[in-house]
DNA sequence: ACAAAATGATACAATTATAGTATCATATTA
DNA sequence: TAATATGATACTATAATTGTATCATTTTGT
């Protein structure tokens, strides 16, 4: 019952690292000293969130990941559609057939109303508003 | 990414069909035939809720199950603690080592307000706010 | 040219959670 | 004592999560 899986979780902490470093461009190897993560695991990550056009990526010595968008314009349910596909708290949407309030079902608004709260929420999360202040804006 | 999961919304269903009844014990099997859930499924989900207190259950022709609380006193907090184990959004919570920012995480700090707001929003969701108007209280 | 340093693409594997099944035992009622 | 119902419990299947591993490609510096 986890809302943010941990591909999720490690491509936020990444995103936060490399928005905080002076240096743009950090490499794959260094993410994976600092953030000590399992490393195959967050180059694939880091692939993922350069395909989504999230990093920007560049070979050879010197090269690396840097934030293609500014750190501000990154928001957390980005992150997690990316990693996670699109939100939803719940799949309380059976087939007509097996479920007699389908038509007008209570249960199905409220939840539905808390799901728009949570991403809303969720939203107003961005990476730069999760680094320590004074660290901001960059 | 589902804050739902089956068993939890089979036991809910379950649980407003049977308050909605004027017969107070329902068997499994009426169950299973209005709801159209899988049987041996439903079956363990009922015994769960027995268990676990919040249905009463009778042996031999005319048993069934009845509930063991009034519908306004079940929250879905309730059930979801029984079928999925504690709320939490996120394990966000790595070790010391792991991870710079975990001695004042701003992302921890904000996913975990936002837990909060969700609990106490599905605490406020009871079996029998979800029946429709006109049969609640029972 | 060539080696080193980086990412790109992609296939594979392990673990865990979810969802569901099946069987036999036990109690109750008629 | 047969029928009807739940109790206990072990088993299986599927899907999602969490990784690993390998080889190819690009870039840089000597
Ligand atoms: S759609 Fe069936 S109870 Fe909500
Ligand atoms: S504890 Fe590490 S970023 Fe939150």
């Amino acid at each position: 019952m986890k809302l943010i899986t941990r591909n999720t979780d490690y491509a936020v902490r990444a995103l936060c690292y490399i928005a905080e470093q002076k240096q743009e461009v950090i490499s794959g190897d260094q993410l994976v000293k600092s953030l000590e993560m399992p490393r195959s695991f967050l180059r694939k990550i880091l692939q993922t969130l350069n395909k989504e056009g999230f990093l920007n990526s560049s070979k050879g010595k010197g090269g690396g990941f840097a934030l293609a968008v500014s750190a501000g314009e990154i928001t957390l349910t980005d992150v997690m559609k990316i990693f996670q596909g699109p939100i939803r708290l719940s799949e309380h949407k059976f087939k007509k057939s097996d479920c007699p309030y389908i038509s007008d079902c209570l249960l199905k608004k409220k939840i539905d109303e808390i799901e728009k709260e949570v991403i809303a929420k969720l939203k107003a999360i961005t990476i730069s508003s999760i680094l320590k202040k004074g660290d901001k804006g960059k």
